[in-house]
DNA sequence: ATCCTTGCAAAGCTTTTGCAGGAGA
DNA sequence: TCTCCTGCAAAAGCTTTGCAAGGAT
């Protein structure tokens, strides 16, 4: 199997995560993607390993790892959740988003993260997590 | 009555908008304010301008005005929609959200926007707007 | 055995749409 | 006048909840 896949799992246990076939089906999905998924491209990858699987566990399970934090969400130009994991060993990054076609550009900055936390300073806030995205028209698309 | 809003309405109607008592009464709510208000927000602080007023109406109004550019359109934590005016004159912010008390101060950071331009020009994308969000605790909530 | 999780169906919310009447330019 | 706008009600998503049965530890 996936090394990788045993350990967070693993981890997750430990928070008093049930590990059912319909979890395992669903982290194998949303734990080794680095997409941003939405909660309907989780349900029907995940149904593929599990073809009983509901969208409302699917539901239910990204809601408990974000609250036990191992999972982020985002609500992207509409109101639809995407989700990603939020593993320490995965890389923090923010998105550049084509509005036209869709596309995700993740990336990584490190200047905006020391500036961030300069103004986390100034205004006495503790921050806990950031979203940057920056909207526009990807190469391909600014063409046409 | 009150000339920046008098000006932004005639600058508005040039786009095609017709000026209704409804849409007046959103107007002064919306392009006085300089929060970020949820839908119903703007509904129940309108409604006191116009009675008769409909929530349906305040959302395409809003729409409008976000497709015509007077408008933006934020989702913070969760699914629903607030918006804020887009105007000329209006300086472009980012935002801290407290997520506690849901406080939100607005900040301006020159260098995290010539970063943002530098991270265009490296993809190759025609950035047309952008959002950043810190969210932690302010200053308040992180006492208690 | 106990507590947590699931599927199903139904409910809840926010947001959109169809339509007939009404108002702005 | 002609087109756009409005209110109402209904529909349309997405997401959550209640409940009884089933499964994990």
């Amino acid at each position: 199997m996936n090394q990788k896949l045993d350990d967070i799992t693993k981890k997750i246990q430990k928070s008093g995560f049930k590990l059912t076939k319909q979890r395992k089906a669903i982290l194998e999905v949303f734990l080794l993607s680095n997409d941003h998924l939405q909660v309907e491209e989780i349900f029907e990858q995940a149904k593929k390993n599990n073809k009983s699987l509901n969208l409302t566990t699917v539901y239910r399970t990204l809601n408990w790892l974000q609250k036990y934090g191992f999972a982020n969400a985002h609500y992207f130009k509409d109101n639809k959740a995407s989700f990603e994991p939020n593993l320490e060993d995965s890389n923090h990054h923010d998105h550049l988003i084509c509005t036209k076609c869709k596309y995700i550009i993740e990336f990584f900055n490190q200047k905006i993260e020391q500036e961030q936390i300069k103004i986390a300073k100034k205004y006495m806030f503790t921050v806990t997590s950031h979203k940057m995205e920056l909207y526009g028209l990807c190469k391909k698309c600014s063409k046409s």
